[in-house]
DNA sequence: CTTAAATTTTACCATTTGGTAAAGATACGA
DNA sequence: TCGTATCTTTACCAAATGGTAAAATTTAAG
């Protein structure tokens, strides 16, 4: 039986958890928890409902594995901040890859989304435990920029959430963007403009 | 029957309908459509599930009740951006407006949240309908305004989706930003103060 | 080619959930 | 006070859903 502490996943089980965790991402971030199905799940995986049941504990053991499992991915442009790169630069290059990363995998980010909504019932303490400190960390450094008077004064924390909820706001509230914006111009080359003009301004030193 | 055409509400009409769609919302801004049962709206409302139908056609036309009845609300500060005030000062003070509203009424930023989250598979049309005439007009408004030289070059749509999702960051992801705060300082006046002056910059005529 | 382990299917089941029928209770105008 | 319309409760139900047992099949090591 191949969940709890495994040795060596086979073939077989590598393909087959990779199909259902696919399968799953779309049907949780479309449904969200509840409103996902673990039949839907197995139909757009191809798998018969009992057989994914042999490869995860359940239906809540798969959304904890692709949450646990994006949240490397989901804070890897914050890590790739780099105190020894020029303040400005470093936070309007993490402003560009989050908005990339909207625009890339926007399932993952309505995956994200739905979880927080609901009060994160599922991944809070991989919120205290992962996200916290990186956050710490990473307001500290700005912090310490404003300080060495290389950024003008500014909240660092709530200036990492406004970068979080612009860029995030392409991906989570797609089916809302799709029905304001004109369908023939580019959203993802306007949206960049548009930021990197606004958090522009806000880092520039006189 | 109370539901569909009514001709005059009666008082125990009005108590109960109030109380069924307070207690949905509750209900659904925390647990989303699916997630929420008429059980628990039930309980919630203090009111039996069967009375519960007598009064709403069903779990769907609750939903669609509340969302209907929000959108004005949510709305009202956008339409009460001025054509004939200073250009930055009626664009932050909807700034200031929205950030309210987020503090204010979070579940019912919540609940939009979900459900456009989810495709917006309920409201669609009211998005057609209501929203895009009045988000195409005060991006017009914003367009003349940049035209006539009152503001700096932006890009309207884009600077309206960066007002929404900053200030609903607030009340959205609620969860997360409680876990990264530090909880004695006060969240509302810090996020006032950055965005004010994260906006500001943006509209500034240099 | 055997055979044991891994994988998949078939046939279920208990619970939850949205919803209904109809009897019973209550409010209210005449 | 009476009778009708409004409101509420009780007792259900069919479908959906997460999950299980165990037989059947496939894989792969020796």
């Amino acid at each position: 039986m191949p969940d709890g502490t495994r040795k060596k996943p086979s073939r077989i089980q590598k393909r087959n958890r990779s199909l259902i965790l696919d399968a799953a991402l779309n049907v949780f971030s479309r449904y969200g928890y509840r409103g996902a199905t673990l039949d839907q799940i197995a139909t757009e995986a191809g798998i018969s409902k009992p057989n994914i049941l042999y490869y995860f504990g359940g239906k809540e053991d798969i959304h904890v594995t692709l949450l646990s499992q994006l949240m490397d991915t989901w804070l890897d442009p914050l890590t790739a901040m780099d105190p020894m790169g020029e303040p400005a630069d470093e936070i309007l290059a993490y402003v560009q890859r989050k908005l990339d990363m909207a625009r890339d995998l926007p399932r993952e980010s309505r995956l994200f989304a739905g979880e927080i909504l609901q009060g994160a019932p599922r991944i809070g303490p991989e919120l205290r435990g992962h996200l916290k400190p990186l956050f710490d960390e990473k307001c500290d450094l700005i912090a310490e920029w404003v300080a060495a008077d290389r950024l003008p004064p500014l909240d660092p924390p709530h200036l990492i959430f406004s970068i979080w909820s612009t860029t995030q706001h392409y991906a989570d509230f797609a089916s809302q963007v799709d029905v304001l914006l004109d369908p023939d111009t580019d959203p993802h080359a306007r949206a960049s403009a548009h930021l990197q003009r606004m958090f522009g301004m806000l880092l520039k030193k006189e």
